[in-house]
DNA sequence: TGATCGGAGATCATTATAGTCTCCGACTTG
DNA sequence: CAAGTCGGAGACTATAATGATCTCCGATCA
């Protein structure tokens, strides 16, 4: 159902938060640390910490260790669009199995398949959609982080 | 990935097939059978006569008993979309699993949810995409129906 | 009336996803 | 400089979605 994974989810809302926390009213520079971004959002902790790991690698965000440790934005939020978020998680994003065939595999409709073209075309079509978005677009209107998130760091749960 | 099923897929290539059978040049009106379509794209058989049987349930094509018998095209390709085809085979279809949440059933994330909003806008966009391109459309450029496909029948394989 | 077709249900296999557990190493801070 | 807090990374399990198969039925037409 042309569905988006939890895990694709999750980093949108994490790295909506970083953004929001990092260029908000409160404490803007603040890093993010994982267990703030779950609790905040009720994620499982060590998922969420998988996902933000390849975020990291991926150069969406940069990590910190250590105490005081965290998470900020790898690069403004204008530069980030939804299409690399999606694709920093689920790979390269494709409507069909045949949209990122490597050399050896083929699919078995290939040699009669109807459709490709215009699948195609479809799958382009999203793709801009998706990558004509960003981070910085998804930051307005919608209720960000409630003061309470930023006090409750530290407390015990 | 924003991958669509196989399931969707062969529904996409045999109705298309079944269009360009109804509308080509060859043989107009022609009903067509399971087995000539499952032989011409490789499609296992059982499956696919599940796919046709949901797509005959939703309207999309028109189901014909008997020997010589077989689908039809339930309407006209230009009124077919490749959304109405997408939805016959997997349901609605959404981006995110709060798209279409029945009452008592709410994601954890609802309450601080901060991405709802605008992934609702894309998959607005999407769905747009989807239901602005028909059955029709697919019909062109594309090479279609291979003359073969037709003096195949009946010829045991 | 029997061969050929679709209709329908149960069932199995495979894969992708979601989530968990464990151990490690880096860093800050007191 | 040692302790505690953080991210990094891998293996692992569970569950659900998907893809595919099997079997039996009823309709139809030559």
């Amino acid at each position: 159902m042309l569905k988006i994974s939890k895990k694709a989810d999750y980093a949108l809302m994490a790295l909506q938060h970083i953004a929001s926390v990092q260029f908000g009213d409160v404490t803007p520079g603040r890093v993010v640390n994982t267990k703030e971004i779950a609790e905040e959002y009720n994620i499982p902790l060590e998922l969420l910490a998988k996902v933000l790991q390849t975020l990291a690698k991926q150069g969406m965000i940069e990590s910190h260790n250590g105490p005081k440790g965290g998470y900020l934005l790898g690069r403004s939020a204008r530069e980030i669009t939804i299409a690399q978020i999606l694709e920093s998680i689920e790979g390269p994003l494709g409507i069909t199995d045949c949209s990122h065939e490597k050399q050896g595999e083929m699919c078995l409709q290939m040699e009669h398949c109807n459709i490709r073209t215009p699948l195609l075309k479809v799958q382009d079509s999203i793709y801009q959609l998706l990558n004509n978005m960003t981070l910085q677009d998804m930051l307005g209107g919608t209720p960000l982080i409630t003061i309470q998130s930023a006090t409750t760091q530290g407390v015990e749960r």
